[in-house]
DNA sequence: ACCTATTCATAATC
DNA sequence: TGATTATGAATAGGT
């Protein structure tokens, strides 16, 4: 926003959109570590640029701050409708007669939330396993159906990405001809054939283009 | 920063705290959604005032968001070796810059083995049943994260077809104009019929392009 | 909540 | 990339 105003919208151009958000990402991070040095406030900033790397920020812990606020929403939600995970250990601890067993309870409930947070894969399996619980099978699936669509669009992307040069490659190509026929005044045989065509998909898979020239 | 600079240090004036909290929060989110929209990142931005109140925003959804850089976070993990449960709150316990917390934390840890020692058999079932209630909700909040992937690799693959098309334009263009140079120079026969096209599939999903010439 | 004097952030440019 | 700079924005201090 100087050496003139911009409109909050899009920016179309891919390079100038990748400066913007490198100096913006950096203006914005600045900004979060200020407020939260000057406010003492706790803050969690995620940003994914669109080539999809990783940008983060928090203070304190991302889990404590994420946890947070999912502890504020899980309780909001409580409100509603279904019993939220801290209503159900609240009903859980009520059968404990020892204090000192209902305070380790109160300590293990919020630590449920932090420590779920961390877990990987594997470890949410084994734990799953070791309950018993039925779940694993379902979910595998599940998580299966989204690696496999992942996977789809990446294989997709790829091949555009490689339609994208070739097509470059070939625009070089027809530039040289033309400037060839032109410089030798245009042979006929210098055209025979010339084209023969096709073209990436354009919207669901496959989508055949020619040239219509003339 | 304006009628005087100001260190970056926590600002004790109780009220002038909160004063510069809530200018800063709301220039914070402006940038933030600036951030977002301009540059089409993924963005998540929570923040809690030392009054304990909750602001927060994202693009797309916050479990998509944070769903995202979690499923980023167990990957890198899964990359180095498989480090334990104990290892990972170990870990984790590092980044907590609360004291109490972490006391806290070590503590829960310590707590997992003796209260689950103590436990009755009623009681196991109703953790159990939590357990399944946790895990549900972080494996929901991992499938956000997939769903923030897919997002952004159906933008990316958006953007790429319209590349293509762009590309094709230019080298319709280019065509036209080769041929009408030619044609200033050849009878008009000459180059009927000069463009002859092939649509070869040759994978699942995507055509090739492939230019003869000459 | 509103007002500036300043400092800061950054779009355009190279 | 990385600098430079003109300019628009953000905001500290004051009312």
């Amino acid at each position: 926003m100087t050496r003139r105003k911009i409109e909050t919208k899009k920016i179309e151009n891919t390079t100038a959109r990748q400066v913007t958000f490198s100096k913006r990402r950096r203006g914005l991070f600045k900004k979060a570590l200020e407020l939260s040095t000057l406010c003492d406030a706790q803050l969690a900033l995620v940003v994914f640029s669109a080539t999809g790397k990783l940008f983060d920020f928090s203070s304190p812990s991302m889990q404590q701050v994420i946890g947070r606020r999912q502890n504020l929403h899980s309780k909001n939600l409580n409100k509603m409708d279904q019993p939220s995970l801290e209503a159900q250990i609240d009903n859980s601890t009520k059968t404990m007669s020892s204090n000192e067993t209902l305070e380790r309870t109160h300590g293990m409930r919020q630590m449920i939330g932090e420590v779920l947070q961390q877990l990987n894969v594997e470890e949410l399996q084994k734990l799953e396993e070791l309950l018993e619980v039925g779940l694993t099978s379902v979910l595998k699936t599940k998580e299966e159906g989204f690696l496999g669509e992942i996977g789809a669009l990446k294989r997709k992307e790829a091949q555009l990405i490689e339609d994208n040069q070739r097509l470059k490659r070939q625009m070089e190509k027809q530039f040289k001809i033309k400037i060839h026929a032109i410089e030798q005044g245009l042979s006929s045989e210098s055209i025979t054939n010339i084209c023969s065509s096709s073209y990436p998909p354009q919207q669901q898979d496959n989508d055949d283009t020619c040239l219509k020239l003339g």
